[in-house]
DNA sequence: CGAAGAAATGAATTACGATTCATATCATCG
DNA sequence: CGATGATATGAATCGTAATTCATTTCTTCG
């Protein structure tokens, strides 16, 4: 016997395993899922492509942890955000708001985690991720209903589906073209990513608005 | 010269790409991506692999086309809705429930073209339909908002896609598990389909509803 | 019928990047 | 140092369908 893992080393294979997500992250936040591959992910990583191997069993699996980390904080953000003690409809507002001014910030990087035509195994794993942000909205919408702020005649899960469906294509129109692109640290005129989040989050907000009995149902139709 | 193309032969090659098209949709229809192989296809045609060739430049090509086909039939039905003389909320109910109404009609195709993972040239396909309907949309929600029926502090066009995103996703749950498949025939309980339809109808509707002035903006709070 | 060109065939080729693995290098410790 | 096992390397391999194309079969018309 003439081997025993020092701490030291323990840290290298950690600190390799950082390195591997946080180039395929940039990579992915640079140039979108047409340079994620395996060996450029190593290459920017200074390794060799079968080194990703060791700390990764696919490349599916390496992004899919790449998404996960991403969505993880934002999820969290949401969920503090959730859990605050404002009325429903202000955590609502707030949740996505926050999340569209969030996205903003890189969105090179949140159109390729959102929306961006990728693998299907990638794919598949975004579906994890909308879920989270699903039910951290329904988690909001159930309290509104509740306390009777929320209209309670839908079911919170596909209230929450539909919003969180409504302001992630809402996002992917501004995010999408990768239009004229602006000089790196304008960001975006944040005037103009304000409205938009406002605008989006309004949008989201009415969709469970209370019902006022004023006014009457919007359709009658049936066909 | 030895050689003029006959009716009865056009006639013949515009039969096989409508037999190819058919059976590709068949297929997606039936086994989702999965089973979308150009192989497949020509077999379930009932010719060979290179036939397809000699009607679509790709693979990717031959599915856009089933895309944009079934498609572009769900687009006339809305823009039909679209333009009818209803208020705009009630155009807007009917064109949101009868699109949720139609996609459960064929739940699996419907879940292949709007959700599933694919291939991300077939992907990149999807906008274009999602465009197209977005667009619809857009149109009931600019007349509603000229004829002061719908709120107008948002553009059309972001209302239209949110709403779009909104409808989309709401639909995917229950398209997508493939749960317990109901005996053919029965479709799904036409009551859960129906209302199903009703309540995503309605949050679509409630998005772009007129602010009440009564009624103090969402994230206020009235009390 | 048969020449000439069109269309169909389907086995073989290709493309492409993910994944492997024999080899080299590094870390540990007696 | 040198033995032992862990870790890294990156060129070679593999897998999977899409795509091609030399050959065959069908159509037309003199």
């Amino acid at each position: 016997m003439a081997y025993r893992q020092t701490p030291a080393v323990e840290a290298r294979l950690q600190d390799n395993r950082g390195r591997i997500l946080a180039a395929a992250r940039t990579l992915v936040s640079e140039g979108g899922w047409q340079e994620a591959q395996v060996a450029s992910v190593a290459a920017a990583a200074g390794m060799a492509t079968g080194t990703v191997y060791r700390y990764f069993p696919s490349k599916a699996e390496l992004f899919a942890d790449v998404l996960s980390a991403v969505s993880q904080r934002e999820v969290d953000v949401l969920a503090a955000i959730a859990t605050s003690d404002e009325p429903a409809a202000t955590r609502l507002h707030s949740a996505v708001a926050t999340f569209v001014r969030r996205a903003m910030r890189n969105p090179r990087l949140a159109y390729a985690l959102i929306a961006e035509p990728c693998d299907k195994e990638i794919d598949a794993a975004r579906l994890v991720y909308r879920a989270a942000v699903s039910n951290v909205v329904r988690t909001i919408v159930a309290s509104g209903q509740a306390a009777h702020e929320m209209r309670d005649d839908v079911a919170p899960d596909l209230a929450a589906s539909v919003i969180v469906g409504g302001f992630m294509e809402g996002l992917i129109g501004p995010l999408s073209p990768l239009n004229p692109r602006h000089p790196p640290g304008s960001g975006d005129s944040r005037r103009k990513v304000h409205s938009l989040a406002h605008d989006i989050a309004r949008l989201a907000c009415a969709s469970v608005a209370p019902v006022s009995r004023a006014r009457p149902l919007q359709e009658r139709r049936s066909r």
